[in-house]
DNA sequence: GTTTGTGAACCGTTTCACAGCA
DNA sequence: TGCTGTGAAACGGTTCACAAAC
């Protein structure tokens, strides 16, 4: 049993880009990284990097580092993704479009296999060499299909329904671009991209960034007022 | 001076979800909501909640809960949201068309205003009213319509270079969505999209999930809270 | 009764620092 | 020398629990 620790999901999450990165490295046909050079391609100490190779129990050399293709499969097995996943796509609108037409997935272990709309409007159209089938044909279609996974790109108003049509329908994750939280079974994992928040956190960022550059001009490089409500 | 303490990033994340919530709390016409209705709208206990609330030095009345246009106002003051933000968008290919068309940014404290592209077979051409502009023009247009924030919709090769220039220019925050870390000054502030990862995420959560239902199945139901695994 | 505000305990993650190996 | 692996310490955020306010 090599990679079925438990992964804390930060280390989860750093551990797609260091795929990312490996396989950058392994197109330029670097054969070996250190955890030092990782770490700095995305952003993580070498120390950071380390811990999280140990938990998915992948090995190193020391004095010289890591082998690129090696570790990298490790990570495609940890993450799941050494198996092709097939996805349901609800919600032939702007972004679902856009989804379908990313052809890349395909190359790292995703593939769309069927989109559905519920406007009849869009039904019977073809995006990106795909049917847009109607709802009603959801249920049949995954468990036909061997769909894994859903992704749900429709308005908020009903992104519940969907899930739900989802779950009941036998997906196991779902990959939500309402900016609604989604309410599914335990047994059905869910991540959400809302672009939204995304841009709320940037503008926070930048608004934060404003007063510290502020209060970093006015006051001398010593006082370190703020604290608010500090207890005594 | 209201709402200007150091807010740690999960907290801002949370705020963003609040506000949500709260529009929505709004649009019903109710007035007040308790840190519990909050919370379980967006997946965070009532203490966490009260405490998100505090530290943007926001209080609610005992017995009552928070008043529901005040509490959102407060967090869009704290966000940055209360002032208009203008984006710019670099690439017009799928994503980024999806991204100008997503119209309710507007009402939403954003607004792109201006749509860039390398390729020349796209530049001239107009998408939602917008006529797409050569890199050239980026610098003039950033200064001459006061853009605070650039969107980076390109691919993975060019990012980094699109970035450069954005930067060059003279916003101070940047939306990535492509797959690839930027390095940016510390001036300017970066949040990324990844849709890659956040699929790679979702499915790592599904793999764990089914090696934790296999596990489950195989030792005794004993009430055995979550822990999944004994050790080895 | 309900609900807030908050110190204190708790927990998971990150960083440090260094022994051990190539 | 360069780099890994890993305990131990530091950090920051979350949860608990309860007094005070309505």
């Amino acid at each position: 049993m090599p990679g079925n620790a438990r992964v804390p999901r930060p280390t989860a999450q750093r551990l797609s880009l260091y795929l990312r990165e490996l396989e950058r490295l392994a197109a330029i046909e670097q054969l070996t990284v250190s955890s030092r050079q990782l770490g700095e391609a995305v952003g993580a100490a070498d120390a950071q990097v380390r811990k999280d190779l140990g938990i998915i129990g992948h090995s190193g050399m020391p004095g010289i580092g890591y082998r690129v293709m090696a570790l990298a499969e490790a990570i495609r097995e940890v993450i799941g993704v050494h198996k092709q996943w097939r996805a349901a796509l609800v919600g032939a609108g702007n972004i679902g479009r856009a989804l379908v037409a990313y052809r890349s997935f395909h190359e790292q272990g995703f593939e769309i296999v069927a989109v559905f709309d519920a406007s009849a409007t869009v039904v019977g159209r073809t995006v990106a060499q795909l049917r847009v089938r109607p709802m009603t044909d959801l249920a049949a279609t995954v468990a036909r299909e061997g769909i894994d996974i859903g992704i749900v790109a429709v308005p908020a108003e009903c992104a519940q329904d969907v899930a739900d049509d989802l779950v009941a329908a036998g997906v196991r994750g779902i990959l939500n671009f309402a900016p609604r939280l989604l309410s599914v079974g335990k047994r059905v994992a869910m991540v959400n991209v809302d672009f939204r928040s995304a841009l709320e956190n940037l503008v926070h960022d930048v608004s934060q960034r404003e007063i510290a550059e502020i209060s970093e001009a006015v006051s001398k490089p010593v006082a370190r007022r703020r604290r608010g409500r500090g207890a005594a």
